[in-house]
RNA sequence: GGGGGAAUUCCCGAGUGGCCAAAGGGGGCAGACUGUAAAUCUGUUGUCGACGACUUCGGUGGUUCGAAUCCACCUUCCCCCA
């Protein structure tokens, strides 16, 4: 007796609003129902707040449904104005282009596209050719500004300044919506919850071009406790895409997430069944660390795989519950006739990028942040050489949780 | 088309001729406390060959001993009227 997806989806707290709950109910019963979300190719990596709506799409898939991942672009070249109080800024074609063959790679980490289990478009195959003056006469028509007006997500754009690019992004995404009806019989888009006014209005163009029922539902968004956005880092947001976010960033950012919001993730981020899960909630003080810790891996290992995630995980036991260092961590060889006259410190760090200037490096230095096999470095100019070396190994460490580690290397260099 | 505003360091936002590398807040970084958490407290936050030097306040060119601050032009954005 196998659980309808809707309520797996409900009970994991996916879901946010929903225009018929009972429609849509059935309509996951059924054996295979197609559905959409879509993605605009913003930026060259999907990131954490991408990955959720990916999760649903999982979902989705493994009950039998089958999901169209439509990325947009056609409309990245608009903007979608939804959720932002500032104008989007407008995307040359090329990024856009590139873009959305990032994402369709990334795409793949959770989906399954083999014999047509799930579908990939790209609404710029429909959206360019558009005759403006046809599409103003079939689509525009069947719109009311009024309403438009009103709603949420132009909100807040009224006061800031909407651009007239931006205000048509609604009814792009409402096309899509018709044009995925039409070739695909998809009759449920899926998004995050700022998504709500734009699906909406595909329902609704729907039903007036096609006399037909469509549904829409939106998930949580990605928020932390406190209600902002979650996933952001010193770098700006957690990637899904490894050079941008390493695996052990990765790793690290769930890892020291916020006591109130592990469970929660473990939810929404990973497929640990609910009963496993209601377990950690009942984790109390630092014993919420073993939760973080299973919720860093199991992420990781879907985004990364299991040899990155099993490498991440090994390498921060070993630096914070072990003797702080890790033959996991980044490392550079240096040679004895390297360290010959002394490197200074300030250089190696800025060339390993642990400082992105010398000035940081020093205000490290001053305020005792940095070590050096655990000792506290005290002099600006601090050279290395081979004195900081114990077992050919030199572990800098910056503040708590930035581990260097430099190595000797063994073999003689000629060149000198 | 007419009129009026605005553009400041990562972000928001003060500053209206020298005391400005530029208040304050946010964010970041580090220290203390901890549980690799949160909250709190402290320090710090342009760059460098660093008690000094150099670059920064939308762009260009001026005025001045001296400009983020004054003038001209340009660019972009907002508001009001049409």
């Amino acid at each position: 007796m196998q659980e309808n997806v809707f309520d797996t989806l409900k009970n994991r707290g996916y879901i946010a609003q929903i225009t018929h709950e009972d429609e849509v109910r059935s309509l996951l019963a059924s054996s295979r129902a197609t559905f959409y979300i879509g993605f605009d190719p913003t930026a060259d990596s999907l990131h954490v707040g991408h990955f959720i709506q990916m999760m649903v799409m999982a979902h989705l898939q493994r009950a039998g449904h089958r999901p169209i991942v439509l990325l947009g672009g056609g409309t990245g070249m608009v903007g979608d104005p939804s959720g932002r109080s500032d104008l989007r800024q407008v995307l040359h074609t090329d990024t856009i282009q590139n873009n959305v063959n990032r994402f369709r790679e990334q795409m793949k980490i959770l989906l399954d596209f083999s014999h047509d289990k799930a579908i990939m478009l790209d609404n710029a195959e429909w959206l360019l050719p558009l005759n403006y003056i046809s599409f103003l006469r079939d689509i525009g028509s069947q719109f009311s500004v009024n309403r438009m007006l009103t709603a949420e997500c132009f909100r807040q754009r009224l006061e800031k300044g909407l651009s007239f690019l931006e205000f048509n992004y609604m009814l792009m995404q409402a096309y899509d919506f018709l044009v995925l009806y039409q070739r695909y019989g998809c009759t449920l888009q899926l998004g995050g919850d700022d998504q709500w006014s734009n699906i909406l209005a595909g329902v609704d163009l729907i039903r007036r071009k096609e006399q037909a029922n469509a549904y829409g539902m939106t998930f949580q968004l990605l928020t932390t406790h406190t209600g902002t956005k979650m996933g952001k880092t010193a770098g700006g947001a957690v990637w899904l895409d490894p050079q941008k976010t390493s695996p052990f960033e990765f790793y690290q950012y769930w890892r020291n997430i916020d006591d109130a919001d592990v469970i929660k993730c473990l939810k929404l981020l990973t497929f640990v069944p609910l009963d496993e899960i209601n377990t950690y909630a009942e984790l109390a003080d630092e014993k919420i660390n073993e939760a973080k810790k299973r919720l860093a891996i199991e992420v990781t290992r879907i985004v990364h795989g299991e040899a990155a995630a099993e490498d991440a995980y090994r390498q921060a036991k070993d630096l914070f519950e072990g003797k702080g260092r890790s033959e996991q961590m980044p490392t550079t060889e240096l040679t004895s006739s390297d360290l010959a006259d002394g490197i200074p410190l300030l250089d190696l760090l800025l060339k390993i990028g642990m400082i992105p200037s010398k000035g940081e490096g020093r205000r490290l230095i001053q305020q005792k942040g940095l070590t050096v096999n655990g000792r506290v470095v005290e002099d600006l100019n601090h050279r290395v050489t081979q004195a900081d070396f114990e077992d050919s190994e030199a572990i800098i460490r910056k503040g708590k949780k930035t581990f260097y580690r430099l190595l000797l290397s063994s073999q003689m260099d000629g060149s000198n």
